[in-house]
DNA sequence: CCTACCGATCGGTAGG
DNA sequence: CCTACCGATCGGTAGG
């Protein structure tokens, strides 16, 4: 990405130039998608403390340092803001449970009760870890998206549970986990979502702690 | 309650009384608390579908029948009838789970294991069953409160809770249930409340299924 | 990306 | 509970 030449207002007379009107941005912040990454933390920050309807776009071009309209400039409109908030978040929970389980193939933990443990632990990373606005989004603001861009997130959602379906099989077959492995699987994403409601990170718990809680309950002692 | 008697209009004549004008209201529409709890079901319902910053007070109006200043009769504003909600729903809710176990106690259930049966079967119904909009909208929608509403509805949501902790810690002590029966507690609710976003009643498991599916999940068979 | 602006909608109220 | 209404805010746009 080439380095974009400083261009100066050649009406402007000099000696004023930077200590009138509005300061200048800096170079780094004006180039490439930065600004645009910077309404997408922005939102996925707002759209959790408020919900999507209960927040404005202006509440967002603010935290972004923006004026009102300019979000537009990057996003078409109030509903592809949600929509790329939720897609980045669903790119970097596939992303993160791809190299936890890399990880786990790396050091030989092929057993399904180890590889359960990974993904329990990347599904908190991935929640409850330090930027962690992206995801509770997703799943809280589902309904405001459009059929569409529903969709297009699915595809992304759809990838990261399928990792779990064989490993919950795996367990269910040696009697470490009982009920059906597809009702079960709901049952456990709910307990580890919900966590989102309730965990705080300057709490007593840590995410090992809870990612042991989690096992202990789920999974039954090996014979 | 003494019924009140039918009010007529002195001056309007009387032949035309009932075709001109908007459709009179019954008796039966218009007395008591009839309209406020027809608000409440509106507001339920939208608040459940849309949230509570995606609902205007002119769609639950007119979802009651009513024009777009009339809610403000019955509430003093917005949040009012939010919190209308949410009350409601947790008066329910305490009021099932109080039923339930004076049934299971008079059927002799003292078992930990069936008292636990019993509070996730009703906790079941009171989320997925007929009328189960008011306790999601309590779940999903609690950011939207004042501090002084929030404590309100906590304290039935504490009494709610508290029921659990003795079965949970009974089940704790017997080697039933493993982990720290506090964190159980929060991941065993997640568990369920997680249901409200994917069950179907129309769909193949029925409340009694998903109840076996639970306990199996989260207890261990007796030794 | 800012400025200036528009039409629509919203929560809420006065007065009956 | 309706009618008529108000001020504020909102998503979005034209034009630079």
């Amino acid at each position: 990405m080439p380095a974009t030449p400083p261009t100066d207002f050649p009406d402007a007379p000099d000696a004023t130039r930077r200590t009138r009107g509005r300061p200048r941005k800096t170079l780094d912040e004006r180039d490439d998608g930065n600004r645009r990454q910077a309404l997408l933390q922005a939102a996925a920050h707002l759209f959790r403390q408020q919900g999507f309807a209960g927040t404005s776009t202006r509440d967002i071009a603010a935290a972004a340092g923006m004026q009102a309209g300019s979000p537009f400039y990057h996003f078409e409109n109030k509903q592809a803001l949600l929509a790329g908030v939720m897609l980045e978040g669903m790119q970097r929970a596939v992303e993160h449970q791809r190299q936890a389980l890399a990880q786990a193939d790396a050091a030989g933990q092929v057993d399904a009760r180890q590889r359960l443990r990974v993904l329990v632990r990347a599904h908190f990373d991935v929640l409850l870890g330090p930027q962690s606005d992206f995801v509770p989004v997703m799943l809280y603001e589902w309904r405001s998206l459009s059929a569409g861009q529903r969709a297009e997130v699915n595809r992304l959602r759809s990838a990261y549970e399928a990792a779990w379906l064989p490993v919950l099989q795996a367990l269910h077959a040696s009697g470490a986990l009982r009920g059906d492995p597809g009702l079960a699987r709901l049952l456990i994403f709910g307990a580890l979502n919900w966590s989102a409601q309730w965990f705080d990170a300057r709490g007593r718990a840590t995410l090992d702690e809870l990612t042991d809680t989690a096992l202990t309950l789920f999974l039954r002692d090996a014979a």
